[in-house]
DNA sequence: CGACTACTTGAAATATTTCAAAGTGAGTGG
DNA sequence: CCACTCACTTTGAAATATTTCAAGTAGTCG
């Protein structure tokens, strides 16, 4: 039923390495030699797989590592200075987490597992180390925080300038996107977040995004079942979005 | 009249190095040797100044350097699909702009002067070669982007959670504490941009804006003259923004 | 099975936008 | 140096998308 199947034999102390990884093409750079993989391998610890509900760091823990998720799904968030949360970004497989608090050496945000999920924990000492020896992962690191900007830009361009409709658009076409990266189906999968958390990040009330949801079901864009998600009309979501018809979407916040 | 005396001598040709440059504290890592400064300083153009509404980059132009602003200010901003602006950021002297590009090679926002303004050039290949030999460098470049990621967010939270007046103040002590962090009034300063560009940065109509400055030029918050600004009520800003009553406040966007 | 949380739906309330128009200012050229 | 233009800013009134409030309906988990 859960398909975190996916970080090739589930946690359990059973020791895949990067290179038997089958999210390696996601989250490490192609052009690492073998050997340089070996010594990235060596510094990362598995962690024992966390249960829904579970925090992987809260605000104002000490910054140690960064994390790729294997499997499961967590939310990030910072709380306002009245305690709300403000939903700052979704990690799927594949993808890292954490590099919030490099700055300060203070994790600013919480990240919570959404559901059952497995972590690669790297200590960044060990990585930022690594990074002066190995060039390439150096600029991989840089690379991902850029692209880390770039989202937030993209995300910042939808929360200011576009009606509640396109923001909902863009969202799923960003998550089909990140799922077709790991080779799952574009038009059919499961989100791992609440509509409360869809909101939150989007920016806009629950009642809206619930909305918004019924209505795409009304028109035929979309077949709902709680959270499951068909895109019965791709293109029309698309327009909605006003993202190029083809397949893939805005990239939004990937890693 | 214009501030830009900044940069201690005036750009011209005149080659000020980075350990004479009074902004060095800002824009430099405090930890950096002397003979390694000297080093990095060996890679640094001090080019042209620009003019008022000159480009420093494009979208699409190719990602070779990160820059230093040394005298004026810059706005950064992408395009949509439909060619509306969406203003990302706007960089003071000491900061550092252009990090966008480096995960695809090219930028992916404009930059503009918004007056008449000189920077340092950093090409980036060179700074990452340096990065590995000097891992303060690094560390330092790591933490201006993870600085950047998070004041995205900090926007983020304004933008989807935060009524008008409350962007409004935050942006203004925002700008203020970074015109302090130069040694410079908190409390008297001129915005060098235009309504519409705050507006446009905080997701909000021009109208809106200019309607927000004059209720708090007519509670006697705020003496405006054009983009001439006197903080006069600052813990009554403080309040509205949800910031510490103390002096600087929630930091958005520096670098 | 009961209690909770998550989700949906409707109707009223509201902050902000949009539209329209006038005022201000800065820069240009006669 | 003045007049003129263009861009920016301000102000008001009407329009509107989204929120808030309220209540009902699923699901889910112990």
């Amino acid at each position: 039923m859960t398909d975190h199947a996916c970080a090739d034999r589930l946690a359990g102390g059973s020791h895949v390495t990067c290179t038997d990884c089958s999210l390696n093409p996601i989250c490490l750079p192609i052009a690492v030699r073998d050997d340089e993989i070996t010594e990235l391998d060596s510094i990362i610890k598995r962690s024992r797989p966390l249960r829904k509900g579970e925090h992987l760091f809260r605000p104002s823990d000490e910054f140690q590592a960064v994390y790729a998720v294997r499997s499961g799904a967590f939310k990030t968030y910072t709380l306002t200075e009245e305690g709300e949360e403000q939903v700052t970004g979704f990690y799927l497989p594949g993808e890292i987490l954490g590099m919030d608090g490099l700055s300060t050496n203070l994790h600013s945000n919480a990240a919570k597992a959404l559901e059952s999920a497995a972590i690669c924990e790297i200590p960044f000492s060990k990585l930022e180390l690594l990074s002066t020896r190995i060039p390439t992962l150096q600029r991989h690191f840089f690379q991902l925080m850029s692209r880390e900007i770039q989202a937030d830009q993209q995300l910042m361009l939808l929360l200011t300038k576009k009606p509640a409709d396109e923001r909902v658009a863009s969202f799923l076409l960003n998550l089909s996107s990140r799922y077709t990266r790991r080779g799952l189906s574009a038009n059919r999968f499961r989100l791992p977040m609440s509509r409360n958390d869809i909101g939150n990040f989007l920016g806009l009330a629950v009642e809206t995004v619930s909305r918004i949801f019924t209505r795409l079901q009304a028109n035929g864009v979309l077949a709902v079942d709680g959270k499951e998600i068909e895109v019965l009309k791709r293109d029309v979501l698309c327009d909605m979005a006003n993202a190029p018809i083809t397949g893939n979407a805005v990239r939004m916040r990937s890693a």
